[in-house]
DNA sequence: CCGTCAACTTGACGACGTCAACATAGCGGC
DNA sequence: GCCGCTATGTTGACGTCGTCAAGTTGACGG
């Protein structure tokens, strides 16, 4: 073939498997498509024979892997960094389920490789979902939220990522034309449902003042977890 | 090859299109996985060659479109079905969802296949999601929710899908033993969210009887929402 | 300078989707 | 009763895919 790459010294064999998943994920986002993301695609991209993938990866199914493992580390640096700038921490809850759809929307195809694959890796969505369970426990100690955090991050994470993956997969519907409206009124929504299920009685309707009072506290917290672009 | 199956007349060439999708599903709840849905596993096991399956359906994608058309078939009557008992036109939409959702982890291979594949057509969502509509105009028009039908139903089907779809692709999340504490949380929280936004006045945050009146209103029909099962 | 070991390549296998060409059953017309 | 036409399949092949066993090549240590 033509135009080979200049074998690697011993040593740091280690070079080339970086070199293959940046390719691998380039010919994702470039092509558009994860059908296309084939080990004789990204081997020649890397100007490498086919089974040369095999030095590193166990097969098609572990690149895979590993590609996700960027992402997901990826992800999860841009949740950490929209919580950190924010003080208040049910608004950082927000900016962490905004965060993670806008980070979504953005990278479409990883996000597929993520969440939408027949065998998606539980492991490494572990440390993404632990910066949401983060987020909640500092809304729960500061007495903004009561409950489990892993049950509170888990109802929040199916809300944004419903949201995410009907936005990625289903185009046609009648979307608002500013998708930021559905992202809103998703963060909004389930914040202030997770609000209201921690300053209102359960199993029974609240009625009077007991009603009043938990629900100012969650309507004025309603108004923080708003729209920020307005 | 062994136990080749009698021709079929002229005129009803259209049953090997029948036998052909019935095979089609059953091999993908048999193995689990969409992987294992080869046109040469459903020819095999249909007793017919390969190729003879580019007889009825253009080519893999198309079989597997009719596939999934039989099962948005069938989604939508079960939501129908769902929706049909109820007279309260919002328990009506709660029962939808959660219809929604039940069918999905029943379903979880074809699920997937609605709704996660690299392009899941458009058109048959579209039916699917008029049911949906349906159960919010009835809404909208006993006046208990207000706001563009589609957007409102936009926002549910986000929750229930990303409900059903993380249950299904991140068992191993800490769930609560119970899934219908999620699903229940996820149709009690965006419905009352819904309910919420039709009686408080919007872009601000209210305050005294006025937030009172219409949290009571939407608290009620909340305790309507909740578990159907308790 | 030579062996040895890491870093690749060569060549092949089976499975897959797809297609052009061929075969055959049954019905209508003469 | 036979002919031929069309619907209904089958045969054989092509190119691509993931994967693997065996061979090759380059650099470094002794």
């Amino acid at each position: 073939m033509e135009a080979r790459r200049t074998r690697a010294k011993p040593g740091d064999g280690a070079r080339l498997r970086e070199e293959i998943l940046r390719n691998a994920e380039r010919l994702l986002v470039e092509t558009g498509s994860e059908d296309a993301l084939t080990l004789r695609a990204v081997a020649q991209r890397t100007r490498v024979t086919t089974p040369s993938v095999y030095l590193h990866f166990s097969g098609k199914e572990a690149l895979i892997e590993a590609v996700c493992l960027r992402v997901w580390d990826e992800l999860g640096n841009r949740i950490r960094e929209a919580v950190s700038r924010i003080t208040d921490p049910l608004i950082a809850l927000g900016e962490c389920g905004r965060a993670y759809v806008h980070f979504a929307l953005d990278h479409p195809v990883q996000y597929r490789l993520l969440l939408m694959r027949p065998s998606a890796s539980a492991e490494a969505s572990r440390t993404c979902f632990e910066h949401m369970v983060n987020a909640v426990t500092a809304c729960v100690e500061s007495g903004v939220l009561k409950g489990n955090p892993d049950t509170v991050a888990l109802t929040m994470w199916t809300a944004v990522h419903g949201c995410a993956a009907l936005l990625i997969t289903q185009p046609a519907l009648p979307w608002p034309d500013d998708v930021n409206e559905i992202i809103d009124a998703t963060v909004r929504t389930v914040g202030f449902g997770a609000v209201l299920n921690t300053h209102l009685p359960r199993r029974r309707v609240p009625r009077g003042t007991e009603l009043l009072d938990g629900v100012t506290i969650a309507a004025e917290r309603l108004k923080a977890l708003g729209s920020r672009k307005k």
